[in-house]
RNA sequence: GCACUCGUAGCUCAGUUGGAUAGAGCGUUGCCCUCCGAAGGCAAAGGUCGGACGUUCGAAUCGUCUCGAGUGCACCA
């Protein structure tokens, strides 16, 4: 186990302890159990040297249980604390905060936790939870553009994140072909048929409701290879149906090629058209009807903003005020069809039917007014028994030469997924989506990300494993038995001395051990953004110690004259390497062993 | 008008489920390659954490109000 989750638990169960003695001494008294929240209390590594190695504010937390001031508690425990096997020293510092250093045994111990462990190290045993992240869900009618790439980075490092703290996530994609917008890709493929069959088309015709795109044109020349002229003298209601099946299809086809590019593996396709046929929207509409959520009524025109043609009318409602909404939503737009929104109400159920009441959503922030009526639909038709929860991520500014790259996705000459990966590689692309909170705006320089200096993060913690290999290359070449693989069996076996641990590389040690704990809250939180941001700090930690080794020969990681210290030294990279391998791969990025 | 998100150093941003004297990079100033990758590091300067009140041992973090920015606001998806 982690030295900090250890010695978390012996705080808690001290204080458990404690509590037990006091009941016994003082009948009426005493602190109840349930007063004592043991979950708040907090083991982290100290900010600051002078604090020691590991500090808890177990005394403050509970000085008023036990109804005395937190640092007379605090002298209390640092008494039994200081008789612990890992604790060199302990204090009471100023309020009550108590600080450990740790025996430098310890800190071994903890690499070679960290080196045999691997992956495992900072991963959770599976807890039997299953979680429901639907992600990306762009529509059908184009290639992935440069939001969807946001989306799709941060749902699937989000869904990583879950699984290595033992969650049982499934990835998946609602494809949005029922609605209005594919009968007009299906009209614009049309256009790009009759074009392949060497029709001119008459000027404007790519304009109104049509997509403009050109990677349309190799549906319309599909569609002749495969029919020939089939189509062109046919009505549109022969020929609709069968275009939009054919497009969504292609466009499918797309998407996924595009996914897959990002490192992006979706565990299923769910498909709006087949939920509808599959009879999941008449029995939505029959849960609500049952717990009367439906009615019929009237809307008042949103406030603030000039809609031409508003028109009062008796709509078909969701009760969502019941639920916390601001106003009742309609589902049934003005030429009878099923809006949008009832559509999702059933996918939502499909997803409760199929055994999960975990459901997360990633969504653009131009959705948040969705947020609301969405989880109020999951409330209704679920009886409160799934739980929704929506992330909102902000949009991405791309720029060149400082300059904004202005997209358009009506023109049809957006930034696509491509187009960056092609510039920049999936491994830039993965790590710079994920640098900023997704609720922040982020700018994305293509020159920045290719800069091979510290401004640029990816370059920074990819350099900094290369650097680590490097010196795995230099060291086989003065002591030829020194691979990393003999290092880390060699220092497995506790051939180490842990007294030669320099305060420089206890420092590395504690960053180190952070990394459980980074994981647990990144998902707790839902914030894979941190990964990236310990990445950058461990980073910092290896190269910063490198560059100590200059003055200090003492930290120099090849001793020419010394094997056995050098191979103290290369153990600890080697658990360097192990923490960078480790998070590289959680956010989807493959670690460099030498930077060209 | 309402809802959601965001306001932290000159700029771009971190900030450990509330914790000690708020941290990085860029930029500015001054250092460090006879030495494993200087593609790096060290140091200085730079802050009313948008503002006000509140909650408590303790607030950048939680609550209320307020100012500013972004996004969205019947039937689209």
């Amino acid at each position: 186990m982690p030295i900090l989750k250890t010695l978390q638990e012996k705080v808690r169960r001290l204080i458990q302890d404690f509590f037990l003695e006091n009941r016994e001494d003082a009948e009426g008294s005493a602190p109840s159990l349930a007063e004592l929240d043991l979950s708040k209390v907090q083991v982290d590594i100290a900010r600051e040297a002078a604090h020691g190695d590991v500090t808890t504010n177990a005394a403050l937390l509970f000085a008023k249980n036990f109804r005395c001031s937190p640092p007379s508690l605090a002298k209390r425990l640092v008494a039994v604390i200081g008789t612990w096997p890992e604790i060199a020293q302990v204090d009471v510092a100023r309020a009550g905060f108590i600080n450990m250093t740790l025996k430098p045994h310890f800190w071994l111990n903890e690499l070679q936790n960290i080196v045999a462990l691997g992956e495992n190290y900072a991963k959770s045993s599976p807890n039997g939870q299953k979680i429901n992240i639907e992600f990306v869900s762009a529509n059908p009618t184009g290639p992935m553009h440069t939001g969807h790439v946001r989306n799709a980075i941060f749902g699937d490092a989000l869904a990583a994140l879950f699984e290595k703290v033992g969650y049982s996530v499934y990835r998946e994609y609602y494809i949005n072909d029922s609605g209005n917008q594919v009968e007009c890709l299906a009209r614009s493929v049309y256009l790009r048929y009759k074009e392949a069959l060497g029709h001119t088309l008459p000027p404007g015709a790519f304009q109104g409701d049509i997509y403009p795109g050109d990677y349309l044109i190799p549906v319309g020349e599909a569609l002749v290879q495969k029919d020939g002229e089939r189509w062109l003298q046919a009505p549109e209601s022969a020929w609709l149906p069968y275009f939009k099946e054919f497009s969504v299809q292609a466009m499918m086809d797309l998407i996924r090629h595009d996914l897959a590019e990002l490192g992006v593996v979706m565990d299923c396709y769910s498909s709006e058209k087949a939920q509808i046929e599959k009879g999941k929207l008449a029995e939505a509409l029959a849960i609500l009807e049952k717990n009367g959520d439906i009615y019929t009524g009237v809307l008042t025109p949103p406030k603030g903003k000039a809609i031409d043609d508003w028109e009062a009318r008796p709509q078909t409602l969701f009760r969502a005020t019941k639920y916390g909404d601001e106003i009742d939503r309609p589902l049934k737009k003005s030429d009878g069809s099923w809006t949008y929104f009832a559509g999702d109400i059933a996918y939502h159920l499909d997803k409760y039917q199929r055994g999960f009441t975990r459901l997360i959503n990633v969504l653009g922030a131009d959705h948040c007014g969705y947020v609301t009526r969405l989880k109020a639909a999951v409330q209704a038709v679920t009886q409160g028994r799934a739980e929704l929860n929506v992330n909102l991520f902000q949009i991405v500014n791309f720029f060149e030469n400082g300059q904004p790259v202005k997209m358009s996705k009506r023109a049809g000459n957006f930034i696509t997924s491509q187009d960056v990966v092609a510039r920049v590689g999936k491994d830039a692309t993965r790590f710079m989506m994920l640098t900023r909170h997704h609720g922040t705006v982020l700018d994305f320089d293509f020159e920045k990300v290719l800069e091979l200096s510290q401004e640029n993060p990816v370059f920074y913690v990819q350099y900094a494993h290369a650097r680590i290999c490097s010196v795995f290359r230099y060291a086989a070449t003065v002591f030829p038995d020194l691979t990393e693989e003999r290092v880390r069996a060699l220092g497995k076996t506790g051939t180490t001395n842990a007294q030669n641990l320099s305060a420089a590389e206890i420092s590395v040690l504690r960053c180190l051990s952070l990394w459980p704990k980074v994981v647990e809250q990144a998902a707790l939180h839902q914030e894979p953004h941190r990964i990236p941001s310990f990445l950058c700090q461990v980073a910092g930690e290896f190269h910063s110690l490198w560059n100590q080794g200059k003055s200090d020969l003492a930290l120099r990681f090849i001793d020419a004259h010394n094997k056995e210290a050098t191979q103290e030294k290369l153990f600890l990279l080697s658990g360097v390497a192990a923490i960078l391998r480790d998070g590289l791969k959680l956010i989807g990025i493959r670690p460099v062993e030498e930077m060209r």
